[in-house]
DNA sequence: ATATCGATTATCT
DNA sequence: GATAATCGATATG
């Protein structure tokens, strides 16, 4: 039940497009992340499109600077910022080198190292109030919301920032497991000021582990 | 269930 | 010096 069979891992053409088509297919995709305590994993359930030109969010939107730089470079690259002083954000590049645009990931549903990943997240088994570690409520605490998913598999800038996703045996990969999403919402995108309205934010309709809150979770827009 | 607010630092003006 | 692709705690309905 916990365990993953035949897998396909994404390869460079994948992330070669669009940031808005990328974001859309890597719903339901696995994201696999391998630490010294063991495998982790957890299906994108939500994701947002960065565009490189005429979009003021993206961190790229006033060129190439070293904090960005992996934006610009080839695709299927891990691009991982800080943020509020607090968080570390995960994205992957899209579109050629040269050209900037990238997706970031929000939301995980856990599919494996459970555990390990509570416990990086500092989510206590033994606490009284999270111990029916199978209910929804206590999982949803993993990796929803992009600070979480991150703290959640062990990613910082500084280990994991210009990673390659695409390497065969490597500790950071995104595959196919033949998963099938049943229907995606869009809306705009999270935590934003600039290019605020957009509809770059995709999620697995009905998903529980979609982060937020039902005031951003009602799709609006179709896209591509 | 929803709203507000403080934390804390890399990056850019 | 201001800002930010967030989170968790707290307060209130």
């Amino acid at each position: 039940m916990n365990s993953i069979g035949r897998v396909t891992q994404l390869k460079a053409d994948f992330f070669n497009r669009d940031p808005r088509r990328v974001a859309r297919e890597l719903l339901g995709k696995l994201l696999i992340r391998k630490t010294s305590r063991g495998v982790l994993a957890g299906r994108l359930v939500e994701t947002e499109a960065y565009l490189g030109q005429g979009d003021d969010a993206a961190h790229s939107a006033a060129g190439k600077t070293a904090r960005n730089a992996v934006l610009f470079g080839p695709p299927g690259y891990a691009y991982v910022y800080f943020i509020y002083g607090n968080h570390y954000c995960l994205n992957v590049s899209c579109l050629p080198e040269g050209v900037a645009g990238g997706v970031l990931f929000r939301a995980l549903e856990p599919v494996a190292g459970i555990d390990q990943m509570a416990a990086a997240r500092g989510l206590d088994f033994a606490n009284e109030s999270d111990v029916d570690t199978q209910k929804i409520s206590f999982l949803k605490k993993i990796a929803s919301g992009p600070g979480r998913l991150c703290e959640a598999l062990n990613v910082t800038r500084e280990r994991v920032n210009g990673k390659s996703f695409m390497s065969p045996r490597s500790d950071l990969r995104l595959v196919d497991d033949g998963f099938h999403v049943r229907r995606i919402s869009v809306t705009p995108r999270i935590g934003i000021i600039k290019s605020a309205g957009y509809p770059l934010r995709y999620f697995v309709a009905g998903n529980p582990f979609v982060s937020g809150n039902s005031r951003f979770n009602n799709a609006t827009s179709p896209s591509i």
